[in-house]
This record gives structure tokens, sequence and C-alpha cells, in this order.
DNA sequence: ACTATAATTGCCAACGTTAGCAAAAAGAAG
DNA sequence: CTTCTTTTTGCTAACGTTGGCAATTATAGT
């Protein structure tokens, strides 16, 4: 934990030097840079990151507000993120605020001086926002929506359609089960779409929450299997409604079909492969990693940057 | 964004006043005191982390080096790690290294200043190590065993031959499946000092790597499934092979037991739930925090703070 | 040898915060 | 109205790094 002083003192040199040396600057001898050079990997000099940051008014570091690390995909964009923003040279501080606002409202004033741009994992609302501004450092919400601010969002719907388009022929009614009971939530204006064009039976079931006890519920709440898709909100959802289909002896994919989102590991592995949609999660992580680099840079770039989705089928519906 | 200088001068008093204020510190009138808040308030005054941890030379800030985020007991580890260490008044700096040894000394000496210790979700070696010796920082081994540096292991030991235990008298024969070779890793140890003590045949199983597929596949080097035991190192493993054994039309838990470890969350909606090891993530959180936050702060602790796992039996194995 | 020029090096202030110490103001006692 | 004490306030250096500018040294030209 050597500093400047203690290494141009061994070096018999001037700090200015040293800094130099470090910094890769010209106007210095190859004698002296040399001999600083050595005195440097002999007491491997680490620069202090908190000094360089304080003097430049910039750390090189991002930070990553997300709500919770209990979501499998958001674990994902999460470790995408990280990796990705490490390739373009940046550290990463983490918050994560359990939904409470407060908290998020507390990790940005704590993190503002100490990076460069904000990574949001969780819905803008007015509190966030506000300290934003207070704080004025570059942002992207990820996997957000948003016309005013900068995000990279996830075409949901399309992928909703995209699914319901390559399976529909073989079935007879559709159902959807959902926990949010926002209407536009893009996944609902997806089978709402679908269904437009289609001339079978839908529903849409809502349920409290996502989780996988509530899939397992949400068996009860339907009526029959004779060639019905269920299109779930979430795996975890799916999967939970799948053990309940086992148990109840129901036929996958003849009698039932089912659709996951978000292509969660342990899909493949069900004992019928759940057919889900994915998202590219690299792909996300690419896109907002350069959005954020970009403003903090000051260059130019797009506040909206779209993800796509796609349809992986498996065993859990008939092709 | 203000600095203790601007609100100095809005607030008419020196640096020093209003340093008193924002410490809570004596010698200040309450008149002055509270204009001076005021002015704080009013252009929501924050601290700059940066130069308070320059000067003080501590920072309330934690690194965690993690190996990977793909592991979802990791990801649980760390989310608790967070979480506790947000409640001892920490902010978390966040590391992946993918198992890039390089990487990992990348971070460390990166870090070294910024944070005020070091957790490491992955194995000692003589690398970090040798780093850690040079920064000179506080450091905990989380799930990890050793007898020279501060570490909270898990008995998984302890856990398996609990398992074993618990459901021996149900099955004629006993298969461990695990990717590790070596001979002392904890889940193998119990799995024989289990079979020591029970008059069955019994089968270690090595297997490639730890993942779904992996036992999907290792079902093929099982012989036969009459009254079989089958403890896998994973659950990953074992819900791999529980979709095999699906496929195979084999009874569970009578033909064969199967037993996981990790307890993840998706082991209860397999369609037969997965009987499990589980560990304790929030104690191993709270250990490990409070064995960090011991030494940072130079108080006495213990080098070694053990972590038990607890059998969860569910629909895999007969009780 | 002596100046002019170029190359090399060092001094210093600044980033925002903190705390020791000294200075100023207020209050108490004569 | 002094003088002494106590309270309140401000000046300043330091943390480690950086870069402008000045100072020093080396080199070239007369």
């Amino acid at each position: 934990m050597a500093t400047l002083k203690e290494i141009a003192r061994k070096a018999g040199v001037s700090i200015r030097t040293v800094s130099r040396v470090i910094k890769n600057k010209p106007h210095i001898s190859e004698k002296t840079a040399k001999r600083v050079q050595k005195v440097l990997d002999k007491f491997s000099y680490t620069p202090n990151l908190l000094a360089r940051g304080l003097k430049a008014g910039r750390t090189n570091m991002l930070a990553v507000i997300a709500s919770s690390l209990g979501q499998q995909v958001l674990t994902k964009k999460l470790a995408c993120l990280l990796n990705t923003a490490d390739n373009y040279g940046y550290k990463t501080l983490l918050g994560i605020t359990d939904g409470d606002r407060e908290k998020e409202e507390c990790f940005v004033q704590e993190f503002a001086f100490s990076c460069d741009g904000f990574f949001f994992l969780s819905k803008p609302d007015n509190k966030n926002l506000r300290i934003l501004e207070k704080v004025s450092k570059p942002f992207v919400f990820v996997d957000v929506q948003s016309s005013r601010y900068p995000c990279v969002p996830i075409d949901r719907q399309a992928g909703v359609i995209e699914a319901i388009e390559t399976v529909k022929q073989h079935y007879k009614k559709c159902i959807f089960i959902t926990p949010s009971s926002d209407k536009r939530e893009p996944r609902r204006c997806g089978f709402e779409k679908a269904m437009a064009d289609m001339q079978v039976r839908s529903e849409i079931i809502n349920i409290p929450i996502g989780y996988f006890e509530d899939g397992y519920k949400a068996v009860e709440r339907i009526g029959d299997f004779d060639k019905t898709l269920i299109v779930c909100y979430s795996d975890k959802l799916a999967v939970g409604l799948l053990k309940r289909l086992y148990e109840l002896n129901i036929d996958i994919p003849a009698q039932a079909g089912v659709i996951g989102f978000d292509d969660d590991d342990y899909t493949e592995f069900t004992y019928k492969a759940l057919s889900t949609i994915s998202q590219s999660v690299t792909e996300l992580a690419d896109k907002s990693v350069d959005m954020l680099v970009k403003q903090i840079s000051g260059k130019k770039f797009s506040k909206r940057c779209i993800v796509e989705t796609k349809f992986v089928p498996r065993q859990t519906t008939i092709v």
C-alpha cells in the first residue's frame, strides 16, 4: 500500500516524476523512467482510486441499483452487466433495495460521488427520478420502457405473439396467467393481440404473485384441459403449474400446452422441458453499458434501444 | 451536489462550522446550527464519500469477490451478504472473476483503497493470498474451510450423513454422484462415513461437471433401480437426473430415492418435489459479516465459525 | 567559454473532508 | 469598564493524486 510519496522518496525523485511514469507521460528520460518503474514494481504500487476519483471527478465505477437478487433472470442480467462494464474498464457498485424506495434514494445519494453513472434494474418513479435529477449523473433504465428517460426495454409483447403464432393451430383454447393487473403490461398485450386474430376461446387469469406456488394453485382455476394452451407470465409460474398438471395426470403437450417466460436454466430439465420465451441478456447488457458509457463520455446516444425476445419451443408445446 | 465550501458560503459561516453541524459535534450555538442545517437541507447536501474515505482511511465499503453468479445458492449467499452488510452500515463493491485468478488479483488491488475488507466467495489460493498480504486488509473466506485464514465453512459432511441416516432403512443400495474427484470433498466424506455404518452396497460415480445435463446423463451409469438411493452433489445434478428417471418411468421414491444439495428454489416444484440438504444462508451471511466487521474494528474474533446444514425431506425419498 | 534552445525535473495548488489549534466573541466576576 | 473564563468560530494542514508552470539540467550553436 505504498503511496506516490513513498515511491518518490525510495527512488530519489519527486512525486511529479513518479506520476509521469505511472501515466506514461512524455518529458521524462528513459533512464529515470526505468529506475522509477523498478521501485514501483518492487513495492507493487497501486494507485489510490479514492484520491484519483476525488481529483478527477470521475471514478470509473458504475452503480447498479436492483430491487432484488431473487429472480434468476435478474441475476443473469446483473452478471452480464457487470461483465460488460468490466470489459469497458468500469468496476461496479451494487445496491439491493428490496423494492424499498427509501433505500433506493439512499443508495443513489451515497453512490453519487463514487460512481460515474447508474443502472436501474427497477422501474422509475418520482422518488428516484427526483434524486437522480439532484445528483445529475447519467443513468440508464435497464429492461424498462420509458419515453422520457434513457432505457433499454425488452420487447416482451413480440415474444408472446411469436410464441402463440407458432403453436396456435394445435390448440382450441388459450389462457394467459398473470400476476399483473396492469392492462398495458406487454405480455398481456401480446396475448390479447394474438387472440384478436384467432377464432378460439381465450381467458386471462389474474393471480396474486408470480411465484411457483401461484402457478401450482392457478391450475384449479382452469376449467377443462382439451387442447388448452396456457401462456404464463413467468417460468416460475409455468413450473409450478407443470407440477400440478403432472399430479393431475394431464397429457402434455396434447391436452395442455404450456409456455413460460424468461428461459430460466432449470426449465430445460423439468420432466417435460418447458417451452419458453427468452430474452437476450447479453444484448441487453451490451446495449445498456454502451448507452451509459456514451452518456458519461458526452457522446451522442439514442435514448431508447429495444432488445428482442425469442420463442424457444421445447416439450410442452406441439410444434 | 453541493460541497461544504458552497454550503458555508451560502450560510455565511466557515467550512469548519458546517462540518461541525454535519458531524453533530459540540461547540456550536444552537442558532448557527439551525441556520446551517436549513441551508444543508435546502441544497440537500450529501458528503463526498471519496473525500471522506481519503481523509479517514476507511470507506465503510466492503468488497465481495465471487467467481460467478451462475449458481443459485451463490447468488443467495451474495444477496444475504449484501443485505447483512447494509444492516451493519456497509455498502458493497462486487467483483465477478469467472474463476480467473488474474481478474481476482486485479479486483483486490483495485478495490484495496476503496473498501475496508474483503469477502471471498471462492477458494483461497497462493495468488490471492499473496495479494491480500500486500494490501493488508481484513478478509473472510465465505463457505470455505481453512485452518489458517478467517473463514465460515459449511458443514456439508454432517448434512449428507443426516440425510442418509434419515432414509437409509428404506434402501438397499446407495449411490453418490459427484463432479469432484477430490477424495476429501466433504459431501463425499459424509457419504463414505454414512456407508461405513451400513451393510448395503454403495458406489461413487464421478462425472465431468455438476450441471443439469450431467445429472441427466449420469442415469445411464446406474445399473438397476431397486430401492436405490441416489445422493447428488448438487440440486442441479439431481434435477437433471430426475428428468431422466421420469422418462424411464422409474417409480420415485420407491424404486429410486433422490437427494440433492443446496435447496435451490425450484426444487420444491419439480414433478416430485426434491428432497435436499439446505444450508442456512442467512446464518452464513450473519457470521461472515460479523467476523469481517469485528476484524475491521480491531475487535477479537474467532477465525472459524461453522454453519450447519439441514436435511429437507420431500417427495423423492421415503421417510 | 557563453548564450540559446530543448529536454528533463520539481514545486505547488487543487479535489472535498476532517480535526487540532488558535482566534474571536460572549458572558461572568471584580 | 476591565479582566478572566467560557463558548463559539475560523484558519490551516493533511489524506494521495494530478497537471500547469517554473526551475533546473543537458545539448547545441556561436
